[in-house]
DNA sequence: ACCTGAACACCGTTCAAGT
DNA sequence: ACCTGAACACCGTTCAAGT
């Protein structure tokens, strides 16, 4: 294995991996581009070639997370496909193992401070979105969701499913209770959204 | 005025208040004790008389904004206590409007890398929690939520209004949507609260 | 196109010394 | 008890120069 000539080409990921790593095991506020680039064999000046600035990789990173999280929550649901109510629940705990496991990546993505982000990272954010989407648009097909508020059931799904992360990652809440919550919210949901087509009908 | 001793004994004030401000206006990045410390006129190692270190800052900036925003909810409902599902939309609203308003300060309650918060801090996040659980409480009296699941009921509303909180702060939810939802997670949560309630009888 | 290495301004933190 | 000021190690960022 040769000691110095590693990257060609490949430096740019080797840093988000290693950038993924050290967020994940000792927050955003340790994460520094001369640490990567030191780790990574180079010198402190090299990262700019691929990232103009901290914040760069920084959005870099967050939309890895949105693409990979919103693989898992598609994950989750295709695996539990034959029951609806049962493929809700399963990407409800993907959400929050998500969050549990990556908790400073979450933050990351969906940081307050979201001055002027990328397109790519916007299309990521849609991304993961769409993919809640599509799995409470199964919902209206299996005929537990009413179509016409479909659209602000998914972002108050996820909007909860979120709160709950926060709570578990923030440690105000067991992740054990956070699980059970989860399965709550969807059953609160079920039934307040019948309730309400019923009393449309 | 005097030009330059200002501080005796309030320092500690003068830097968190203007914290605050930075923190709103530019962000965590953005804050810093040496800038904090020259705008207070007065040296750099002086904030250390008050706070041991960054961190320290922080932690006593989210322990004000627990203290803060629980008082600014229990205002709110109790500006609106004739009706009860109307103060806790009054609630709600109040909670998005200080996720809008000090999105960086909601943030660093919530972080998720709080590492072994002082005592006073946790007091002051069960004093928030407290407060929306009093709310809710006064929903059981109303009879509009039964007993045996308030407490399930308290954390999944205040779930869901951190969540919406975190999507609008982050833009990606519009802030008059934000609040719309708001009264329709509240709506859901009375429908399917009582909803359960019945199908018990 | 990608990386090096010096340079600059700015930090957080520590600590002996002052009042 | 509170504040000063020097010192140290560490950053992000810029940029001319190399390959």
């Amino acid at each position: 294995m040769p000691e110095r000539p590693f990257h060609h080409g490949s430096l740019r990921t080797v840093l988000l991996d290693e950038a993924e790593k050290v967020l994940r095991e000792r927050g955003v506020d340790a994460l520094s581009l001369r640490e990567l680039a030191r780790d990574a064999g180079v010198s402190h000046g090299a990262p700019r070639s691929h990232f103009i600035d901290r914040k760069a990789l920084l959005d870099a990173l967050a939309e890895r997370g949105f693409n990979r999280m919103a693989a898992e929550m598609r994950g989750a649901a295709d695996r539990e496909s034959s029951d609806y109510a049962q493929s809700l629940r399963a990407c409800g705990h993907a959400y929050l193992n998500f969050a549990v496991k990556d908790s400073a990546l979450l933050d990351l993505m969906f940081a307050a401070k979201m001055d002027d982000p990328p397109d790519s990272l916007i299309a990521s954010a849609e991304g993961l979105f769409g993919a809640i989407s599509d799995i409470m648009g199964a919902g209206v097909a299996a005929g537990v969701f009413p179509e016409q508020s479909i659209e602000r059931l998914t972002i108050l799904m996820s909007a909860t499913m979120q709160g709950l992360s926060t709570f578990v990652a923030a440690r105000r809440v067991d992740t054990a209770l956070g699980s059970a919550l989860i399965d709550d919210a969807i059953a609160l949901f079920l039934r307040g959204a019948s309730a309400k087509s019923e009393s449309h009908t």
